[in-house]
This record gives C-alpha cells, structure tokens and sequence, in this order.
DNA sequence: ACGCGGAACTACACGGGTGTAAGACGTTAG
DNA sequence: CTAACGTCTTACACCCGTGTAGTTCCGCGT
C-alpha cells in the first residue's frame, strides 16, 4: 500500500507555499515574509512573478520549522538571520541525529559526545537544538496535511 | 591590606543605579528602564518617588549581567521576562558554580552531571548560560569601577 | 483554441508591541 | 541656594509581521 518511502528517507517530492506554512506551523504571510527576506527561500522552485509558485523540500521544510521553534523560544529573528547564513556556507553533512548549536554569532553541528564537550567548555549562552526533535514535528505536519499520505499512514496503522 | 572580603563571598555592600550599570555593563538608561519595568528591582532600596535613590545588591548585579549576556546572545527581552518571574518563584539556592537552562517557559538550575542528562533528554531549544562567567565578568566590573577596591587589587598585585 | 475559476504570488501600507533615549522634574549635599 | 545627581514621563524608532487588493498563471470544460 505505502505508495511512499519512510518519511525521512530522501524524499524528492515538493511541497507548495500554502503545504510549507501549514506543514511547518507557522501563517502562509510568515513563510512569504521570510522568503522575500532571504530567510528560507524555496529550494525546488523560487518565485519569479506573480502567479509564479513557490515549491520547498523537505529539507527546507526542516529549516523553517527549526526557525519556528528558534522564534517561540525566544530568539530574535535578526540573529536566526545570521545563524542560518553563517550555516548556509559552512554546513553540508547530513540532518539527521545531530544538535544544533549556537553560541554568539558562530554554529555548530554537534552529535552526543562532541555534545558534552563543547557545553562544557563553552562560555556565555548556548542555545541547544536536537535536530531528532524538528524532524518529527516536520513529519508529523507531513502526516496531518497531506490527504495522501495521511491514507497510507492509516492504512499501515489497521 | 585587602579591607574586603573575597568578592563574592556575601557581600554586605550596596551599589547606586549609575555603579551597577556600568558594573553591568549596560548604559545608565536601559537599568532605569528595566527597575521601572519590574525587570531588576533595586533589592536594596527602591525608588519611592522623584529623587530618591536605588540601591543593588551584588546578587542584583548579578542578574543585570545574566540579562545582558542573554540579550547578547539574541534572546528577547520578553521572554527574558518570564524567565525570571518564574526564577524569583522558584530559585532559593545559591548561585555559586550552577548553570541556567532555559526550556521555554521554565528554568532549571544544573550542576555538572545534571546538565548532561538535561541536555540529552531536553526537548526543542534550550538555553544554556553558565552562572560562573557571569560572576567573574561582575567581579572584574566590580574591580574596574570601584576605585578602593581596584587600589586594593593592585596592592595584592605588586 | 478559448475563456473562466481559483490558487498562488506581489505590492503597499499599516499596526501592535517593544526597547530605548531625551528631557522634565524632584531631592539632597554642601 | 544651587549644583550635582537620580528618577519619572513621554515620545520615538524599530521589528515583525498582517490585511487587502491586485496580478499572473494553471487546469479544465467546451
């Protein structure tokens, strides 16, 4: 029955503005403010023109609900900003278990031990963000919105 | 030679606005503007009309730095807020060698061992803020503003 | 091929809330 | 008395969006 892989495995499908804001919990004027800002642009199809549609992944579907949580917390979109192009440039490896990171202006990609160690010797204010935590939202979100994959998820559960 | 006692060892004496905020390492205005918005109460004396005069304390000193380093680090003043109403309900203990996190609306004090297992099991973003920075940057504020006491440095110095 | 309904993006102006600074005002020391 | 100092009031600028109306494009029926 299940028409798609496991929701985390390099799914290629795109997602619309209206599924990306729906998806990541956050108002379709949000998702729009932020890509006209440069914040989190649509990766598979950016606009061009009114009319045009906006199309995001699933990685970009990751990075505006980590944006989300970074807001609700408490942080200051201004210094999300400089976080994600300070990440933009300097991050390639795989979300997938790891921790965000951030202290100051800098980033850090963690996972368990490496953890430990930087909370340890770190000074001033770290902010801490498993990244296991943002991909259950963001697949959940999947689940609950999109029609199709919501059958399938029924159909695995009877 | 030294007429004081180690610096953070309950100090009796008090500090006016203009002391603690250079202590704080904030300006003049942004101190008046937290004590008359409930931020950081002058716990030694408040202001009780035109011309009087506040009075910190060195834990207050404390708080001030906590908040500017948290403000530093790109966290709003709003949620700042609610951290600490929270705090000043909750916190009793001393404030020696500890760590603040941040989980959302609630705080926790950690030593050591603690906040390993905080961090591992801790949900969405978490703010981390080492309490023995903080003390050392008021210390040397403290040193660096106070003429009697930054005498008695330099006598133990030389 | 053509028109039409609706979804999606765009342009523009506005607004609540927040953090800060300037200056008016009061008080106290000397 | 008055100069120095500290507090209180008010105004302002900025952030982070949102409301709304307009525009473009897609898909579909005919």
């Amino acid at each position: 029955m299940a028409s798609r892989q496991n929701q985390s495995e390099s799914r290629a499908e795109t997602f619309s503005g209206t599924q990306a804001a729906r998806i990541a919990g956050i108002s379709y004027r949000r998702l729009d403010y932020w890509a006209r800002t440069d914040l989190v642009r649509p990766t598979a199809a950016d606009a061009q023109g009114s009319g045009s549609r906006r199309r995001y992944n699933y990685r970009d579907l990751l990075e505006l609900r980590v944006i989300k949580d970074l807001l609700d917390a408490g942080i200051r979109l201004e210094s999300i900003r400089r976080v994600f192009d300070y990440m933009r440039d300097h991050v390639t490896s795989d979300i997938s278990a790891a921790t965000i990171v951030i202290s100051g202006s800098s980033v850090i990609l963690c996972d368990g031990d490496e953890l430990f160690d930087v909370l340890r010797h770190g000074q001033g204010v770290l902010n801490v963000l498993p990244l296991s935590g943002v991909r259950d939202e963001v697949d959940r979100g999947i689940v609950a919105t999109t029609p199709d994959v919501a059958a399938d998820e029924k159909d695995l559960a009877v």
